[in-house]
DNA sequence: GCACACTGAATCGTATACGATTTCGTACTT
DNA sequence: AAGTACGAAATCGTATACGATTCAGTGTGC
């Protein structure tokens, strides 16, 4: 009868969604009662719902205490754009043979609106438009296990993926030169490993960038 | 008190095992009440049980229906296996520069028993043995999170993995010799890239050995 | 003044109960 | 004989209830 199915999976996708969007910030004790008073109705599938997110890493549980939304410290960042970078690199690979005209004319103009952005700098709407964009070149992949692992990992980094130029705007510079250079790749047919290669490294130096401001080594990979 | 934790703890820990030993096979009909018979305790701890598993790809759910264990069909396998030769060749590039002395010996030493078995080939130990060495060469790796995909990865192959190479018992030897070149590499320091394109290219190589086999095209990757 | 034991409120963990849904066998219709 | 409608059994989904555990605040002994 309800579209949404079941109540359990109501509880996850509306607790993801709050995780995700920032209504529940790192370090948010997540009360079972309180949620299912919320939610209206019982703990039981609350329960579950955060079982599964803490399956996904999006919660940690402590027993017999209860679950907080998890944070990211410096290091979970480094292990997972790190961790993505890989991944995203080979998807982006094993997409790049099904990007058509269509998706390759849409990621230039979204490259052409991040250019205009520099001028008056929008970190927020910047890093939106690099979202888009890298998602539009990953997307065709047609390993769908590679995909899930990328989402996975985009939603590991929870809101601070949908500002990561605040914290390094220099390299907005060169990542739109850079995303030319992997649309050219695309576009000409290269070897996949030098389209992994191009996607890998883009990631890595926004990473480092980032390292190199928190005085910190780069990413050996 | 009890080491082990609570129920449902308890509950994830023995699924997982009964599925991971075979000893629940794929399309095995998860049924909440004799489960929570069996184990000697309600249903509620053993449905949390089942959602984290849902979550990690072991088992799969259908509302109102119920679990059953997660099989692998062809394209699984294929998609699995090409997501691991990557996230398993970053990982023992990564791992590289901190395997030691100790490790390379112990890994010498696998393969050597390795290539022992070549001439009486007992695929099963053979595939063990194969576990076991790339186990160690990874394991060193920093990136908890990679290695956990890593883990998940194997997971989700569940029991075949136990037995890779009686499907390709012709890849065996050139696996051998594939790992000593590995081992040379990562005892001359070689470079990250050099590290990981041989690790990489290891599995690739059987699992392109196993598609050939089946009349599939090898992976673009 | 400080350490420690105690008490109660908050919260978690699990069992039980019951309504809802699916599934499958059986009888009935054509 | 084949297909369909019906109904009972199996199983799931969720609410409620209650014991168990944690945590904070208070009081007591040293």
């Amino acid at each position: 009868m309800n579209g949404t199915g079941s109540k359990s999976e109501q509880a996850y996708a509306q607790l993801k969604d709050r995780i995700l969007s920032g209504d529940y910030s790192p370090g948010y004790r997540l009360v079972l009662s309180s949620i299912a008073n919320d939610m209206g109705f019982s703990v039981v599938p609350v329960r579950e719902a955060i079982r599964r997110l803490e399956a996904e890493g999006l919660v940690t549980f402590e027993h017999n205490v209860g679950a907080t939304v998890a944070g990211i410290d410096p290091d979970l960042y480094l292990h997972t754009m790190q961790t993505l970078s890989i991944i995203e690199g080979a998807a982006t690979a094993l997409a790049a043979p099904s990007v058509g005209k269509d998706e390759l004319a849409q990621a230039r103009d979204l490259n052409r609106q991040m250019r205009e952005v520099l001028t008056d700098f929008d970190p927020v709407r910047f890093t939106r438009l690099n979202t888009e964009f890298h998602a539009l070149l990953y997307a065709p992949c047609p390993n769908p296990h590679i995909l899930d692992l990328v989402h996975r990992g985009w939603n590991r980094l929870g809101r601070m993926r949908t500002s990561t130029f605040q914290y390094v705007p220099q390299r907005s510079h060169a990542s739109v030169e850079e995303h030319e250079h992997l649309l050219d790749l695309i576009e000409s047919g290269a070897p996949a490993s030098d389209v992994e290669a191009a996607a890998r490294a883009h990631r890595t130096n926004t990473l480092n960038a980032f390292l190199a401001q928190n005085g910190q080594p780069p990413s050996p990979i």
